[in-house]
RNA sequence: GCCCCCGUAGCUCAUCUGGACAGAGCAUCUGCCUUCUAAGCAGAGGGUAGCAGGUUCGAGUCCUGCCGGGGGUACCA
């Protein structure tokens, strides 16, 4: 959709402010409180150029514009000091937005400024072997996300699970195996007894010390891909992913290659060589890196003295390998910003080979989830697990409907819904480089500003759907859409497609929350105070349609995150 | 030591990239269900935006310094 109010505003003001219209437009504003209009131009920055004191700047402007009122979608304009505060005509506003959302459905605010291109997001990448923790969360849902919103756009994405399925920690779960398996291991919740593996190999190790010995030689074997511990791991391997995959339908997260870090193996050589070609990499210590000294980026470690491929090594090569496989016109990195000089690095050695991509690959960082005051690990046992967090939420949310519509066809669906959605948004709504600390308390609220309510908004608008059981029109009258919490329904609905692209530019999910609680509040304040479906035909014909545009809008909305848009609640 | 991120109501977070009196939710308190889902709505209290300077007509937002928290900084990922 074409921004007519942003245009009308430009049209308007072009003959009779001192600037271009671009100009113009990048000044306006959205106002904080509803007096002030609904967009407002300030008049600071013409002081200079017309060399008089703002707030005359705008009487001016007034005396120019008034003969031309109402103008488009602009109704009326009044000063206020220094602002000129503009107001937007409903019945104009009604017509043209909601025709368009109401026509386009689904495909509203849709775009297609990534159509024919191939976008990459490496996200989730949980260390196979161990159990899904809330820690995993972020990556997995803000890839997701990230996923879904440049889809919107047209992008054909790719989701790729970098698991780490490779390292000396196999050596450790396969000596373990060995010695403490028994035949019944894996018959539930195998993910769990790798854990007690993992843990019981620690533990022995304490008083064994030859015991890490044995699993460097494990791991040994296992790169020389001797068959009996290549078996094994691929044992571990398919346990973990098809606990990962059910946790992932759960989350609606979207992936589609599971290529970890094991996929890179047989990559390495190639990426390595093509380094040495461009004579970047040279020996320190033994070891081997590329020098980044001049870029205030240190050294980067390829090799190890004892010859052992690195983490870098392995994202080098992948990075490669997915330039030619997807010939990416962006990749993104999900991943912790713990890790931020790692993908500099990455993204640098990348340039220095050559390749003008390296601008198409952007790490999208974020902060920590933190448990208590401590961050979480495996090793401190200061863990929290998604299963746990997941079936708590499922619980609570069976108690509240069953209290509140017992009648409901699959409460268990409707329960992980909800609970799915209180989780998922907790984590999406704290802007990327905020630490999260994860509370029992805000992870199982469904009040304020959470994923349930969001929900539940929805779940209203589908209710009175039912109710009305007639067809929705878009041939309304639409003056008698005219009470303030309408307009400013419509107003809200109006910056969906602004939103989305900004959340796009951003890389950043928290954008979209935000819309979608505010867009909540509006149609919660409005159902409150006004009857949508009365004897009235022809406001009910006009207040349904503005409903359905609503609800469009939201459905949407929760789509991208990654939420179920309830029909009941 | 050096580099990066964070510091806003008791708690969790917003503040549309520098604009009008800093806004929400949770918790506390007061109202509102014989009418479309009360997981809701309306309202109250709660603030020196870590501190100190600077730039600007204007700073929570940009710059400098300090304080506090976190992360990174060559053989973990």
């Amino acid at each position: 959709m074409n921004d007519f109010i942003l245009d009308d505003i430009g049209a308007l003001l072009k003959d009779a402010v001192d600037a271009s219209e671009d100009v113009i437009k990048r000044n306006i504003e959205l106002p904080k409180v509803k007096e002030h209009g609904d967009f407002a131009f300030p008049a600071f920055f013409l002081a200079k150029i017309m060399r008089m004191p703002p707030p005359k700047i705008a009487q001016e402007i007034l005396s120019k514009i008034e003969d031309l009122l109402p103008f488009g979608s602009i109704e009326s304009a009044e000063v206020a000091g220094p602002y000129l505060n503009l107001k937007i005509s409903p019945q104009i506003l009604s017509k043209k937005l909601l025709a368009e959302i109401f026509d386009q459905g689904q495909k509203f605010s849709s775009s297609d400024e990534g159509r024919g291109r191939n976008l990459t997001i490496d996200l989730s990448s949980p260390n196979i072997a161990k159990p899904f923790h809330v820690g995993h969360l972020r990556s997995t849902v803000v890839g997701s996300c990230l996923y879904r919103l440049f889809e919107k756009l047209g992008y054909n994405c790719i989701g790729i699970n970098h698991l780490g399925d490779w390292g000396t920690q196999f050596g450790k779960l396969i000596v373990a195996y060995k010695k403490f398996g028994t035949e019944k291991l894996f018959e539930k919740e195998p993910i769990f007894a790798l854990l007690d593996l993992y843990i019981r190999f620690h533990k022995e190790a304490k008083d064994d010390s030859s015991l890490e010995d044995q699993a460097r030689g494990e791991f040994k074997k296992l790169e020389r891909g001797d068959p009996e511990a290549t078996e094994i791991w691929k044992t571990f391997y398919q346990y973990s992913l098809e606990e990962y995959k059910r946790i992932y339908g759960i989350l609606n997260a979207t992936i589609d290659e599971y290529t970890g870090e094991s996929f890179y193996n047989d990559k390495m050589e190639d990426a390595l060589k093509l380094l040495e070609q461009k004579r970047l990499t040279q020996i320190s210590q033994d070891a081997l890196i590329v020098d980044l000294e001049e870029y205030g980026l240190g050294a980067a470690l390829l090799k190890k003295s004892d010859e052992a491929t690195l983490y870098l090594t392995r994202d080098l090569a992948a990075i490669l390998y997915r330039k030619e496989t997807f010939d990416f016109a962006k990749m993104l990195y999900v991943v912790g910003s713990a890790q931020a000089l790692h993908f500099k690095q990455l993204f640098k050695i990348v340039e220095l080979l050559g390749f003008n991509w390296h601008e198409s690959c952007h790490h999208v960082e974020f902060g920590w989830i933190k448990f208590g005051k401590e961050m979480m690990s495996t090793r401190e046992g200061n863990i929290v697990f998604l299963n746990d967090v997941i079936n708590r939420a499922k619980e609570l949310a069976k108690e509240i409907i069953l209290e509140k519509n017992p009648d409901i066809e699959d409460v268990d669906k409707a329960a992980l819904y909800i609970g799915v959605g209180a989780v998922i948004y907790a984590d999406l709504a704290v802007r990327r480089n905020h630490d999260i600390n994860f509370s029992w308390e805000d992870a199982l609220n469904f009040d304020g500003n959470t994923g349930p309510y969001l929900q539940y908004t929805h779940a209203r608008l589908a209710s009175l759907e039912r109710k009305f059981g007639k067809e929705i029109i878009s041939d309304i009258d639409f003056s008698l859409l005219k009470e303030p919490e309408e307009k400013q329904l419509m107003l809200t609905l109006y910056r969906f497609p602004q939103k989305l692209k900004l959340a796009a530019e951003e890389y950043e999910p928290a954008v979209i929350c935000g819309y979608l609680y505010e867009l909540s509040q509006n149609l919660n304040s409005f159902y409150q105070k006004h009857r949508v479906i009365t004897d009235d035909t022809t406001l009910t014909n006009a207040r349904m349609l503005l409903m359905r545009c609503v609800r469009i809008v939201m459905s949407e909305g929760l789509k991208i995150l990654g939420l179920e848009p309830m029909e009941r609640m």
